[in-house]
DNA sequence: CCGCCTCTTCTTACGGTGTAAGGTAGGTGG
DNA sequence: CCACCTACCTTACACCGTAAGAAGAGGCGG
């Protein structure tokens, strides 16, 4: 059953790490749409079919990559004093990975926040926030409260909140509206108009730490 | 060109308003994958191509599928001391809307966060904001990360972050990790085991909401 | 009344998809 | 040497989105 050859890696050129590896590239230079087991096959020198043989689904092989990628961002220490910037420094990360992967996003985006693969990212997060001195209730708000404004924000940065949209189709769809309503939009486009992502990723994130600072102390959980 | 006679509501069966309604039913009863244009053409006791007179592509179709369930979000009014309330209400029904379907959640999710349909809604949100005194930027950075907080939270709501997750699958992976980790993560889960959502929600929201308020007075746009 | 015109619907077809079923080489243990 | 097991290939099916063009049904000028 297991009796696995020393010489594996020389012998079958397919692995599932080849496969995750290639696919990854694929969706990467090409989009997520261009991820055939064909064209995946193709890719690998291999017939289409042949995936099944390490991958049971298409289904699983997707799986496997979004835990490729996800298995790449690095975990604070669980340090109490600075917990702070362990979720900065980690939620950072997170941000970067996404970013580097943008056609993936879908697939990490809509997936159980809590699985195998990265209960030990949320296992870490809970063990910084508790030893912060947050009750295990305030520790899952924070902890849903922070991923799920990574995770919109980094949406927004992807599907063309970026410049791109800001400047000309933003401006276009402003122009074609009036009321009392949109003056306030207006404003908010005209100063928004240099768009930086870092600076408005760090900016929301500490608008959260500063909730979460304000409840430690208070601690209505 | 635009000759329509009166009685075009009875003459054609098909219509953009009929399509939607019955592609959402679709969606609604047998998942976002069900709907193919051959299905929802038989749906309608008509031929797949048929659908292509009324709407371009497949993707413009779901494009009016969210246009049409967002156009369901009842705005706020813009009084300006109750602004708390307004988000509340606002961000609350959002939710219940989004629960209402949740087979379309992943093509609400994964789209530009400003367009054209839903632009009165955020046009609104920020006339709200500024009106409590909110600075453009802080008012921009109010909006993402309400946004992100309610969106990623109802999709853990969807994928099964409630009740029979918890309960079962969640145990059985914490049962086969340990460590210092996990310890804090098992604490959560087990105060958290009667998940309440309507609780959970509002308690995050509370969160961002402190986080608001303290930046209303101090003002570090 | 007829014939035309436009708008809607249907027919057919193409190239793509995921994958079930079964065939085939080639290294390995008996 | 041979049976076997694993990895790979071939074939086939049902389905998808949709391009191209034919067919039917009113409205309207003659």
């Amino acid at each position: 059953m297991d009796t696995t050859p020393a010489v594996d890696g020389e012998r079958h050129a397919l692995t599932r790490r080849r496969i995750l590896d290639t696919a990854l590239e694929l969706v990467d230079s090409e989009g997520l749409r261009a991820l055939s087991m064909r064209r995946l096959g193709a890719a690998l020198g291999v017939e289409a079919m042949s995936l099944y043989h390490h991958f049971p689904s298409k289904g699983e092989l997707l799986d496997g990559l979004v835990a490729t990628v996800l298995s790449d961002v690095p975990l604070p220490e669980a340090t109490p004093s600075g917990w702070e910037d362990a979720v900065r420094y980690g939620f950072g990360a997170f941000r970067r990975i996404l970013l580097a992967h943008p056609e993936l996003f879908p697939l990490i985006a809509n997936r159980p926040p809590v699985q195998r693969e990265t209960l030990v990212v949320v296992a870490r997060a809970f063990a910084i926030l508790e030893a912060a001195g947050f009750e295990p209730l305030q520790a899952e708000s924070a902890w849903t409260t922070l991923l799920s404004y990574t995770s919109r924000f980094v949406q927004c940065e992807i599907t063309g909140m970026g410049e791109a949209t800001r400047g000309d189709a933003m401006l276009a769809i402003l122009r074609e509206h009036s009321g009392p309503d949109f003056a306030a939009l207006r404003n908010v486009h005209l100063v928004l108009d240099p768009w930086d992502g870092d600076w408005e990723f760090a900016q929301g994130l500490e608008l959260v730490l500063a909730g979460l600072r304000g409840r430690l102390g208070g601690g209505a959980g």
